[in-house]
DNA sequence: GCGGATCAC
DNA sequence: TATGGTGATCCGC
């Protein structure tokens, strides 16, 4: 089943999941010209090595497996006692199941590429997409041709000649967002809106006080954002936020799936689940579970001490296997935020003065960011992508937080310098963490940056 | 604390 | 001509 000497995990790995699929769904030639397209390409090259890289992780976690199943041979007392303590975590786990909550998970039909249409009628029926070198949206006409989101645009325009790719408009999607959000929170004050066009809302206590049913509600709520915006919703209504999450496809587009908050009808559901569906499990894990014999979330379980022999701690598995997942719907506090970072990508050089230059934009960018924010950080990373599209990053920690461009660009040149000559780079970028909250921060001023000088003697220690 | 890798959107 | 940007987390050291 190879093409052509690409192994078919590299073929999904390039392709996408639904390269899984060609033949079955009738279209092996999707795949065929991706790989001719891409075959030879630096980037191609790159995803050679990343691939080979994930085989020798799977190769040695299997050792790891094979070791401590020979000190442990199945149905040993070993085998047994680790069979016994997973069971025991997850009977803790199945002791917390909380199915009283409603949760729903909204997620806009083709978001982009429908405000599009909203602009643009004369779109309707036609192959576009929004995007730039890479495709951010496809029309469901432009999917059917093999366009698909994350992939590279002139990919995209080999499968789909007669492809109309726009520019994306973030400022108008962001509007249309706000309307989208304001609508779903008359079901709930404290929606969490995870992108501009996704959030989790909890209808549960919206249901009791108007005693109404959810699939009522949810009829009524889809309504109203399609009334608001022109642009139609799909959603998942489960009990908690993996399974909304994992349901709000089900019935794509302007559709919704109620999962029923019954363990037997959760335990089935997830028994049949492919892993990769499961969110925070993608290509590599599955790859991984796969060459554990694990492709089924029912199959986790089943497998639980062989994978807890390969992987150590296997909680987020179990979890995932039991159905379990958030219940409390929250939106992220300001002092949650962990990093804040800016990175560009441009025509690869080794021209230093070109370097330092798209170096000097990003610590600018970051420190406009920071500054809005409120924040200032300890740890300056630079982050680089060389010509061969690999990517590598240095840190530093500092004695005191900044946050002013030229201390940023001070600590991130020397960063830089620090790698010494280096190939063509075709990225660079700089990202802050140790954050520390100005509107907070208080009497711990002392922490922070000198505010005009100090930037060389933050380097001495 | 650092660097790489993975994941989501 | 030539495959993005932002943020989070985990692992191994």
């Amino acid at each position: 089943m190879d093409n052509v000497g690409v192994p078919q995990s590299l073929t999904r790995q390039l392709c996408g999941p639904s390269a899984l699929k060609a033949g079955v769904s009738g279209d092996d030639s999707v795949v065929q010209r991706i790989l001719e397209v891409s075959r030879g390409s630096l980037y191609f090259e790159n995803e050679q090595r990343r691939h080979e890289r994930a085989s020798r992780r799977i190769a040695e976690l299997l050792a790891r497996r094979d070791a401590v199943l020979q000190a442990a041979p199945r149905g040993s007392a070993g085998w047994r006692a680790t069979e016994a303590e997973i069971d025991r975590a997850a009977a803790a786990m199945e002791a917390s199941r909380d199915l009283s909550r409603t949760i729903l998970h909204c997620d806009m039909d083709m978001f982009f590429a429908a405000v599009e249409l909203r602009s643009d009628p004369s779109l309707e029926g036609k192959k576009f997409a929004v995007g730039s070198s890479v495709i951010s949206t496809a029309s469901y006409e432009a999917r059917a041709s093999g366009v698909r989101s994350g992939m590279g645009t002139h990919v995209a325009k080999a499968l789909c000649p007669e492809l109309i790719v726009l520019d994306g408009r973030y400022d108008v999607y962001q509007q249309y967002s706000k309307t989208i959000m304001d609508v779903l929170r008359k079901y709930d004050d404290n929606i969490y809106p995870r992108s501009l066009d996704e959030a989790f809302v909890d209808v549960t206590d919206y249901c009791e006080r108007h005693q109404v049913d959810v699939d009522d509600v949810v009829t009524e709520l889809r309504k109203r954002v399609t009334d608001a915006t022109g642009l139609t919703v799909s959603v998942g209504i489960a009990p908690n936020m993996m399974l909304a999450k994992i349901v709000s496809d089900y019935r794509k587009p302007n559709g919704q799936y109620r999962l029923p908050a019954d363990p037997e009808v959760i335990r089935s559901f997830m028994a049949e689940l492919p892993v990769r569906k499961v969110p925070g499990i993608g290509g590599v894990t599955e790859r991984v579970l796969e060459s554990l014999g694990v492709a089924t979330c029912g199959e986790i379980w089943e497998r639980r001490v062989e994978l807890r022999a390969a992987f150590g701690n296997i909680d987020m598995l179990l979890r995932a296997t039991l159905g379990l997942g958030e219940t409390r719907v929250k939106p992220p506090a300001r002092h949650d935020r962990r990093s804040c970072g800016r990175e560009r990508t441009f025509p690869p050089t080794t021209d230093v003065a070109v370097l330092h230059g798209h170096l000097r934009d990003a610590c600018r960018m970051l420190a406009e960011d920071l500054a809005e924010l409120g924040f200032a950080g300890r740890t300056l990373t630079l982050v680089g992508k060389r010509a061969s599209f690999q990517r590598f990053s240095r840190a530093r920690s500092l004695p005191a937080a900044i946050a002013s461009a030229e201390a940023i660009y001070e600590a991130a040149e020397r960063l830089l310098h620090e790698c010494g000559t280096r190939p063509a780079l075709r990225l660079i970028g700089v990202r802050m963490t140790g954050l520390v909250d100005l509107r907070r921060v208080g009497p711990l001023a002392q922490w922070l940056e000198a505010p005009k000088f100090g930037d060389a003697k933050l380097w001495s220690q």
